[in-house]
DNA sequence: TTGGGTGCAAACTATTTGCATTCGA
DNA sequence: TCGAATGCAAATAGTTTGCACCCAA
């Protein structure tokens, strides 16, 4: 029972810039220059990162992309389903590259974050909410840290 | 099946300012002005503040806490188990004066948040997680908006 | 007197806002 | 051309830090 996610969770991400233009246009959101270098950041591979790591990744080379944009476009992205952003840490957001139904280990020392696929916790009882409220989600991180 | 906490939950808050200074000093916590100052308005009831909360309330008649002095307190207090951190919102962290274990119900369109007592949730099934790994906490959160 | 503990002004850092610029129709 | 969308410098807000002060030994 690992909790590590299988390849078949990988299939979705875009392979090629033209991939991730067509990723972005069928999610409603204009492919300008930044948020294509963003998204080649964010959707290359399963990942959880912050804005500051994002900004950083994206100007490896040279400064393409302010921070405000960054942040901007984490929003839109996450607004617009391509990102989950996941609230753990008391200092910073993540943003999950991975948008299908999963969990999170938290490891309080060290600040970093994993996936626990959705098979591999199982909430069996929820109480009754009044009919006016709407769940988004439900969220379960299991926070930890090494011995 | 309500999700209220019972009456019972109550029954360990500090009824008199002596009750307080006896509680700090159980946990370890010198009893300072500004201690109980701020112990007199979260320990008074079951509640969720945020630091900017309790910096008003606190300050309400004239100013007698510092901004510094209430995070760092509300931070002294969490570490001495008298308050829990609750990581929900993006913006900031509550402060439960509930310690006992339950989880949370969270209002995303108003940023209101709510108990809901252990027994109306069971988590049936957790990941074999490395042996070298302590759980700190399961935290399951239920993320609602209103219709 | 002295040293750990306490309180807070100032510094810091994550995030948001307002507006000049750009772009597509 | 023109209105909406975009990108970013500057502002904001939440939180932390470093140091002066205080008090018990």
């Amino acid at each position: 029972m690992s909790i590590i996610l299988t390849m078949s969770e990988l299939e979705k991400f875009p392979k090629t810039r033209a991939d991730l233009v067509v990723m972005l246009r069928n999610a409603g959101i204009t492919p300008t220059h930044q948020r294509i270098k963003i998204g080649e950041v964010l959707f290359s591979r399963e990942q959880h990162l912050s804005a500051e790591q994002v900004l950083a990744a994206v100007n490896q080379e040279d400064d393409e992309v302010s921070k405000a944009t960054v942040y901007n476009t984490l929003g839109v992205f996450a607004e617009h389903g391509l990102l989950r952003e996941v609230i753990v840490d008391p200092s910073k957001v993540f943003y999950d590259s991975n948008v299908s139904k999963h969990h999170h280990l938290f490891y309080s020392d060290t600040g970093e974050l994993e996936d626990i696929a959705d098979e591999n916790i199982e909430v069996s009882k929820l109480p009754n909410l009044p009919s006016d409220l709407q769940i988004e989600e439900v969220d379960v991180i299991i926070r930890v840290h090494r011995n």
